[in-house]
Formats: structure tokens, C-alpha cells, sequence
DNA sequence: TAGATTGTTAATCGATTAACAATC
DNA sequence: TAGATTGTTAATCGATTAACAATC
């Protein structure tokens, strides 16, 4: 498997499937609760009941990144955690800022979800006169209109996109000329910038509410 | 196929794979588009450079619920969108109340996500005494404890799920004593009740910051 | 009718699971 | 050492794509 040398531990392999990738945050919030609750070892057979996933699927997920395992003993769950954290990227000290404080922009200004894991937030930005200078939840928030350069001056490398579809493009134009790296994009649209080098993580919750009502249709007519 | 009747068309196949199922939102997301763009007519082929997808895979998808294509025209725009939507659920009158008055239950009280996709919002229901009784984005606040009794006399179908883990447990058999049949969960914890009959649909918001920041790491690496 | 485009089958590809030898 | 459990290969399963006959 052709790896790529990073300049810390653990390598991180370019081709593994994007069906594990996906279920890599999962298995890491599990393991923060094995570790929470003092767990030093896991078999990928508990884990697996834990999970409702094969044992099979653990170990193959595993060892795509290397064997962290151990015969006859299973996983070391303290090691497990930070490795796949570290894998995800919570070490890299990535920044980011919050553009749009309505109401999912503050949302998100109050969670700790961020930080939890590495990621940190600088500052919210609005077009609103009566909440720029403001500060919401202990970020403060500045005006659009110093977006790129607020983006440049701090090395920010992810804008979450929380504004109007309307308002997205001129927003991604700003973000881009601030030099960021990923757009975390919660506006009701569809964004692609892979040419421009730009990774996106399209949000749509409104997909999700058809999942959920979908599942409940066939559920009630197979009850 | 086995296909069970609905009190209306079109028949919803009950055996058609996850994967189709979970590209349906997407698909009348761009219906609609083109409904409000005044389309009458698309070809698979046309839709498939638009979205990005090949036309192989639009066929085989729509072909599942049915033929709504004809052959040397197309699909014909308003009669596929309505297909979808009603597909997915948009005309069941479903009606939802949303538990939680926090950042997060406040921003999807704001939305019109809902009612575009069918679904009525009766009310919020939170513990603070300092929100009951007031109105949130047109919504009345209720107290949790009224939760089940409400959910029974106004036929609630979903629960929505934005209150801390450590409520969410209350909340969950609340809803369910109130005969809720769907919940849309919020919570940072996942909730499995396929065993009771619910239908649950998991949110995790973390998960998907994680993937944009892995995909951020590997982007950078090939670059 | 001729051209276009679907519906559908068959081929390919990728992901999951089962099985077991390696090994701690 | 014996038992447990991984790492890894091979088998299965499911999903995607290609191809083309059917047909509007």
C-alpha cells in the first residue's frame, strides 16, 4: 500500500476507501467512551457488539492504517483513540471561522463540538451592522467585508458557511482569497471546488429529514 | 418486485437498497430546481452532467419506483419531482414538535426546511422555565412534562431531538409513551429503537467535521 | 419513419464477510 | 505451553456501469 510520509507518526495511507473513512469517526467516539470509562483493552468481537458491526469489518477497517493490534490480546483503547483522533486530523491545530451568525451560526458558536476535536474557532462573521462587534459566545464577530484578510492575517484553514444561499458564493470567493483550505457548508446548495483545491463537506440536513420520513413510510407498511 | 398498495400512488417497492433510497433527496433537490426554472422535459443524460453521477445510475434509480420515463423523450420535470417528493414522504401531513429550545432547536425552529419538505411543526417543549410559554420563530415553547400528553391528543409522528445526551433518555420514552413513530436525533449519542417499532435518524455533526478534516489532511498530501 | 432515450440485462467493480494461519 | 485474537486471504455479496434491444 503506497504511503505517504507525514512529518509526525501515524502515515497515512492515500488509497483507503472512502466507505471506511466514514466510519472512522464513529469507532473514535466510541473508544473515547471506552477510554472515559477506563477501558484498557478491546477484542474487535466486543467492539463489534458494541458497534452492531462484523469483527471482521474492525479489524479489515484497522489495519488499513497499520496493525494496531495485537494477537491474543486485541487493542490497546488509550492508543486506539489517539491514533484514529490523530489520523482525523484533531492534532493538526486546525482554524476556523464561522461565517454567518443567524441562528445556525450561533448554534455552532455554542457548541464545544469544535474544539473537542482540535479544531479551533476564531471568530464569527456577519453582514448585520447590530451584531458585528458583538460577541456571541465568546467569539466576537467582524464584518464580512474583512474576511479575506482576517483569513490571511491568521492562517485560517476551514470557513464553516452558515449564510444564505444567496450569499454563498461571494462568501466562498472571500474565503478562498483568504487562502482556506476546507469549506464546512451548511448553505442549502451544493458545492464543488476540487479544482480550485478547495476540500468541501456538503451539509444537508433537509436530505436527512426525507431519510428519516422515507424509513417511516416502508416502516409502517411492513408492521 | 413485491410492491405493497399505499391508499395512493405511486407504490412504494418495499425492498429497494439503501444506497438508491439515500439518493432521492438529492435528486428532487435538483428536480426542483428545475421545476422553478421552468423545465418541462431532462434526459438521464443531462441530469447526470448536471449532477455529477452517470445516467446509467439516474435510470436504474428512478427504474425502481417504477417507469417514469419515456422512451426518445426523457422524464418529464413536474411529474418526476412530484413522484419523488411524494415517494418520499411529502404528502403524508406528518407533523413533528421539536424538544429542545436551546441554539440548535431555536435555528431549526427558524427554518422552513420543514414545511418545504411536508412537514408541520406543532411546537418546541423545553425544561427552562424562563422559555415556556413563550414563542419561538411563530412556535409556542411547552414544558417537557406535557411532552407525551401532547404528542397522543395532536397525532405528533416525529419527535425532533436537540437536548443534551444526558435528557435524552427521558425525552425518548416520552415520545415514544406519546406514540411517536419517527425521531430525528440531534443528541451527540446514537439512539437505536428499531426493536419498538421507531424509525430513527441519527445526526452527527462531529462526524462529518472529522471526514472534512481527514479529506483536508489527504488533499493536502497529493498536492 | 428516423432519432433519441429509456428500461433492463449482463459485466464490472468495490465493499463486506468468513475463515484460518500467524502470533502474542 | 495453550488460548485468544489479530492480520490477511479468499469467497460472497451488493452496487455501479456498460451495453443494447425496446419503444416512444
Amino acid at each position: 500500500m503506497k504511503q505517504l510520509p507525514l512529518d509526525h507518526t501515524p502515515l497515512l495511507p492515500v488509497d483507503v476507501s472512502p466507505a471506511v473513512i466514514k466510519r472512522l469517526p464513529r469507532y473514535r467516539r466510541y473508544l473515547g467512551d471506552l477510554v472515559s470509562a477506563g477501558r484498557e483493552r478491546i477484542s474487535s468481537a466486543e467492539l463489534s457488539r458494541m458497534m452492531g458491526v462484523t469483527a471482521s469489518q474492525i479489524r479489515q477497517d484497522l489495519n488499513c492504517f497499520g496493525g494496531f493490534g495485537q494477537q491474543g490480546y486485541g487493542y490497546h483503547v488509550p492508543t486506539l483513540y489517539d491514533t484514529i483522533s490523530e489520523l482525523l486530523g484533531t492534532t493538526e491545530g486546525y482554524r476556523a471561522v464561522i461565517v454567518g451568525a443567524g441562528n445556525l451560526g450561533r448554534a455552532l458558536a455554542a457548541t464545544h463540538m469544535f474544539e473537542r476535536r482540535g479544531v479551533n474557532r476564531l471568530a464569527l462573521f456577519d453582514i448585520d451592522p447590530r451584531v458585528i462587534g458583538t460577541t456571541v459566545h465568546g467569539l466576537p464577530v467582524y464584518s464580512v467585508s474583512q474576511l479575506s484578510d482576517f483569513c490571511r492575517e491568521h492562517a485560517v484553514d476551514i470557513g464553516v458557511l452558515t449564510v444564505p444561499k444567496e450569499a454563498a458564493d461571494e462568501v466562498v470567493h472571500a474565503l478562498i482569497q483568504g487562502g482556506v483550505r476546507g469549506i464546512w457548508n451548511f448553505a442549502n446548495m451544493e458545492l464543488s471546488l476540487q479544482e480550485q483545491g478547495v476540500t468541501v463537506e456538503n451539509i444537508h440536513l433537509g436530505d436527512s429529514l426525507m431519510n428519516l420520513c422515507y424509513n417511516m413510510k416502508v416502516n409502517g407498511l411492513t408492521k
